[in-house]
DNA sequence: ACCACTCTATACCGCTCTGTATATATCTAT
DNA sequence: ATAGATATATACAGAGCGGTATAGAGTGGT
């Protein structure tokens, strides 16, 4: 794969959560890139297609960050959905993280046949989906009814990041998580 | 307070939400309030202007709202609580609602040295103080830190509304929310 | 040495954006 | 009836947007 196609993606994501997506020119990226429009518009169609592409590739780094980190550090799957806060707070408060695409993106753009939307949709169930299989393997009855409330934590908790860096909002997202979990395992 | 006025905000309230703030010209709320330019800029002096306008009296209507049906509903502040997300629930599947200007617009512009950002950081923080003052009320001790829990859950859920009208992630946040007010109260 | 390929540089097109200038119309208060 | 405020209609300026055209520079393989 092409090191200035890389370069272009890594470019344009830091731009989009730092400026916007709609904000965030194409000549801006390719100058902080540092190539030209040209060459932009040849690895990628449309503005469009990079950005689904950009949010495809941050969605893809995260999911496979926390599944390696769940699978290293303990396998017993009780354990896992237990650990999944400490890595997610892990992440976002890491001095690297700007924020999650798809909530951005699902905002920036409402409309719900927009292809943008539609992925940031699609990116959030299956993160929910995610955590459903998680809180099975744990034996957990209402798998996906626990997945959808630790899903609205962590992407209210995200959304309080984003808003106020520093907030500290994931450290009670993770008390209430635990108090959720332990409310919906078998005894 | 002039009739245009009030049109031009409440057209403009609409647009924002369904088709994002960015993305709506100065032009097209014009056309759809059935007015012009100039009327507009004689109102509000940019489309800045009118953004933090918009956000306020959205914001403003939302806190009315709640607090005159908790006010009406039920006196006893241990009561007020525990209804907060059913009443969350009423706004947030009424037909008429579209998301909440402050998370989508703190996603539109995520500098947060922009005015707009600002404000919905501070609109985000009074409503976490609003649900604080419930608590407290309440005599539960970690009021601010209950407060922050449900007011994360409660963006959450707000962000899985816009992302799929008719998702029914509030159901799943109230259950939560009762486990949690539950959890803080003394017994 | 030459070809094919990728990247650069730069200029341009057509469109949309925010904001303003100008001139006209409508309405109300005295 | 007339003055003053308010709204309309329309045109325009200046900038930025996404996307393309064209011509040339660098680089590797044969």
């Amino acid at each position: 794969m092409s090191a200035l196609r890389e370069k272009i993606l890594n470019t344009a994501t830091d731009l989009f959560q730092t400026r916007g997506i709609n904000s965030t020119g194409v000549d801006t990226i390719v100058a902080v890139a540092g190539t030209t429009k040209m060459t932009l518009y040849k690895h990628f169609h449309t503005k469009e297609g990079l950005i689904l592409e950009v949010l495809n590739k941050s969605q893809q780094d995260f999911q496979n960050w926390l599944d390696d980190k769940l699978n290293s550090n303990s396998k017993a799957p009780a354990d896992k959905i237990k650990q999944l806060f400490d890595f997610i707070e892990e992440w976002v408060t890491s001095p690297s993280f700007l924020g999650m695409g798809f909530i951005k993106a699902s905002a920036e753009f409402p409309n719900e046949e927009n292809p943008i939307h539609q992925l940031s949709s699609k990116q959030s169930l299956e993160f929910r989906q995610y955590i459903s299989k998680l809180a099975s393997e744990a034996n957990i009855k209402d798998a996906d009814g626990l997945a959808l409330q630790l899903s609205l934590l962590f992407e209210g908790a995200v959304q309080a990041e984003q808003m106020n860096r520093g907030s500290g909002a994931i450290k009670y997202a993770k008390k209430a998580a635990k108090l959720l979990i332990d409310g919906a395992t078998h005894h």
